[in-house]
DNA sequence: ATCGCGCATATACCCAGACATAATATCAAT
DNA sequence: ATTGATATTATGTCTGGGTATATGCGCGAT
């Protein structure tokens, strides 16, 4: 009650998670009725379907039109993983962020690359390699290709001041991307660019971005050795 | 309009997200009030607050009293990693799952852990090592440490039939956990259980869960070489 | 110029009632 | 026994009214 005297949906939806964690109601459980809660709690039902709504959101409880509420056996806990651009993660850490553009150049795609986009192999892309630093030791090596079709601006873009990844957002809004985490072993470039014997393990993420079914850019960021990405839920 | 002619937040909710990705409301734009967008709609205010709070959830727009409602300069997207039980993710590939469960032993906490999660160093802890496999090739290698404080019903379990994280999931309902991604090189263990050299890059998971401020098990998973976690948004 | 206070305002949240929709249960006809 | 129509029921959502709360802004005192 953070009201006058009112339950609150947040009332109703941390008593229930209580409920659940103190084993009142364990997993299969079916809870009570909307209808039934909003009595008990003395509150409307909208109310009590706020709350519960959000933790069927959250993935605590499993709601069906008829059959009910009930308790989640198998909890799919999802961790959120923050997408930041590289440049605000340094920052955070008090570090001094430096960027640096490497290499730039337009080319015909790939073959792998035209395949995953599923595009023409005689497409024209531009083709990036960038350097991210923290206090200026090597923090992230960036390797991108942009869909020119997608993005023609590009071609005008001043891409040494700003790196291509802060750009791209603020001008070209995506809707769809899909993501790969991976572990690799530092080849020749990485080796070079992050410092570091060939052979180390590394980590790499790897992006594409869609503007409503049309790919916009790929890349693949490898971080420093060592580098763990860390998320809490 | 998916009931009889009325307005959905749902409708209101996809209109606003296409006038944003169609640059009708560029990035940083203060949108119209509740109370206007309602009467545009010729809906109520509160299904024009559901559809802008989804929005806000999902850090499309940022919502302040008095301020009003902004279309996020940044966006903040946020991949959503679904942490499933291993013999989920390997039947989904419709691959056939084996478990083994290698070590088990009651121990003292090693001092490293007892400081992470802040344990005194004479505490108990079960320790466990189990392999995953797909098709019976090496899938998964975890190892694991039990609070058994926390859980003292682990000492009963059977964990040779059943793998411990199964086990815990459907004892213990954790509610909070922290996970770590990076890379490591295969060390001796590594090596023998997922049948790769040593100093092989592989993909390694750490989690550590609480019930309620109390901790209940650190687990490192190692993926065998190769694997690749993915995402999307 | 700067600080503190009050007012206006936009969002946050609540309520009671209504209808829509999906999924189950029931029962009759084949 | 199987199928198909029908009733029931719990959730999903909208309405239009309300109060609560945070906060930007102006105004006055320092």
């Amino acid at each position: 009650m953070h009201q006058s005297g009112k339950t609150s949906f947040q009332d109703v939806r941390d008593e229930v998670i209580h409920r659940i964690q103190s084993g009142i109601w364990p997993q299969g459980t079916l809870l009570p009725t909307e209808v039934e809660l909003a009595e008990e709690f003395g509150c409307a039902r909208a109310t009590v379907n706020r709350a519960l709504r959000e933790l069927a959101e959250n993935g605590v409880v499993d709601r069906k039109r008829k059959s009910g509420t009930r308790v989640n056996t198998a909890p799919v806990k999802q961790a959120k993983i923050e997408i930041a651009i590289v440049r605000h993660s340094v920052e955070e850490q008090n570090a001094i962020y430096r960027y640096a553009l490497v290499h730039k150049e337009i080319t015909a795609i790939p073959p792998w690359l035209a395949a995953q986009l599923d595009l023409p192999i005689t497409h024209k892309v531009m083709y990036l390699k960038c350097m991210h630093y923290a206090d200026n030791r090597p923090y992230q090596f960036e390797e991108r290709w942009v869909n020119i079709d997608a993005v023609p601006t590009i071609l005008d873009a001043d891409l040494v001041e700003t790196g291509p990844n802060e750009w791209l957002l603020s001008v070209v809004p995506f809707t769809d991307a899909q993501i790969n985490f991976c572990a690799v072993g530092a080849d020749a470039d990485l080796s070079e660019f992050l410092s570091t014997p060939t052979g180390t393990p590394v980590f790499q993420l790897e992006r594409t971005t869609w503007l409503q079914n049309k790919p916009v850019t790929f890349v693949r960021m490898t971080y420093h050795p060592g580098y763990r990405m860390s998320t809490s839920y």
